[in-house]
DNA sequence: ATTACGTCTTAATAGCCAAG
DNA sequence: CTTGGCTATTAAGACGTAAT
């Protein structure tokens, strides 16, 4: 499975909607680079949809977010009417892909980096799922209509703000549905390691060591890791260093090395290179630019 | 401060198994 | 069917050092 984590604030921002029929036979049409995150809700029936080479069957009930810069397409004609909402949605912020299937890698594609608007902002993730079953369809049906009929509407700006409160929730929704799939335990090895991770970030921290403190082999909390954050404990560690390395350069005078030994780095040198790769500029040029 | 690179260490993961 | 542990393999990370 793929989830799509967006980097917040910005928020993702809701554009426009509706409810479409495709008729017995009817195919998806195909497109590339529409620009827009496409979010497909089924009501009724089922659609076949290929995103370059993976194929989804979206039935009843179910959400499919095709991606802006893809090629996606029908593979095949509908047996039944098949009744569907569309909405599309985009994000200024940056926004990756991560695979939590259990033999693919991981991977990421950074989007390109918008100017970053960041002053002291504390960023967070969503999580959505790019396809699921929805948890209670019928709420998420009454939004989107709701989100619809809205565009009729005469006070243009009250109503965008509105709708914008609306697709929130909607989303919510939608990342709540995934949230049930990782089991209980599960999910409570993965957040009991985080926290130790989130305590103790500016020592130095094995596995072997998270292990004992959470009292879970190490083997088995990444696999936990992975399944909630679509990452290792490593890189999960890695990157709240990072953000905590982002404030004290934007409050403090510490030099670059004092930074990196404050958040947990034994080296400046590889603490520049590792919040390089995450953020796409070195610490320096962060600090300059932010403040 | 940052970047580059070689070396050594560690963590991630697949693929087992046992128990509830 | 899920939790949880163990091991071997291998990919990735961390560090030392030096040049820019």
């Amino acid at each position: 499975m793929q989830t799509l984590q967006f980097t917040a604030p910005p928020l993702p921002h809701y554009i426009t909607s509706g409810l479409h029929t495709n008729k017995v036979g009817q195919i998806h049409p195909g497109r590339r680079n529409i620009n827009v995150f496409d979010l497909l809700l089924v009501k009724k029936g089922t659609l076949f949809m290929e995103e370059e080479q993976e194929t989804f069957e979206v039935r009843e009930n179910h959400a499919l977010i095709l991606l802006p810069d893809r090629y996606h397409s029908g593979t095949k004609p509908g047996l039944i009417d098949t009744e569907y909402y569309w909405l599309h949605f985009q994000t200024e912020g940056m926004w990756t892909t991560i695979h939590t299937n259990h033999h693919l890698q991981s991977v990421k594609e950074e989007q390109p980096k918008p100017p970053h608007s960041a002053f002291l902002t504390r960023t967070f993730h969503l999580y959505v799922p790019q396809f699921t079953a929805m948890d209670q369809p019928q709420k998420a049906f009454d939004l989107i209509d709701q989100l619809t009929s809205l565009n009729e509407g005469l006070n243009m700006h009250q109503i965008r703000w509105q709708q914008q409160v609306l697709f929130q929730e909607l989303l919510q929704r939608i990342s709540a549905s995934m949230q049930i799939q990782t089991t209980n335990t599960s999910r409570q090895c993965a957040e009991l390691a985080a926290a130790y991770l989130r305590r103790h970030y500016q020592e130095e921290i094995t596995a072997a060591q998270l292990g004992e403190n959470t009292n879970f082999h190490p083997v088995y909390i990444a696999r936990c890791m992975h399944r909630q954050f679509g990452c290792s404990p490593m890189e999960y560690l890695q990157r709240y260093r990072i953000d905590q390395s982002k404030l004290l350069l934007l409050q403090t005078d510490y030099s670059i090395a004092r930074v990196a030994e404050e958040v947990g780095f034994n080296q400046g040198a590889y603490f520049t290179s590792c919040f390089t790769k995450f953020e796409g500029i070195s610490p320096s040029k962060y600090r300059q630019r932010f403040r």
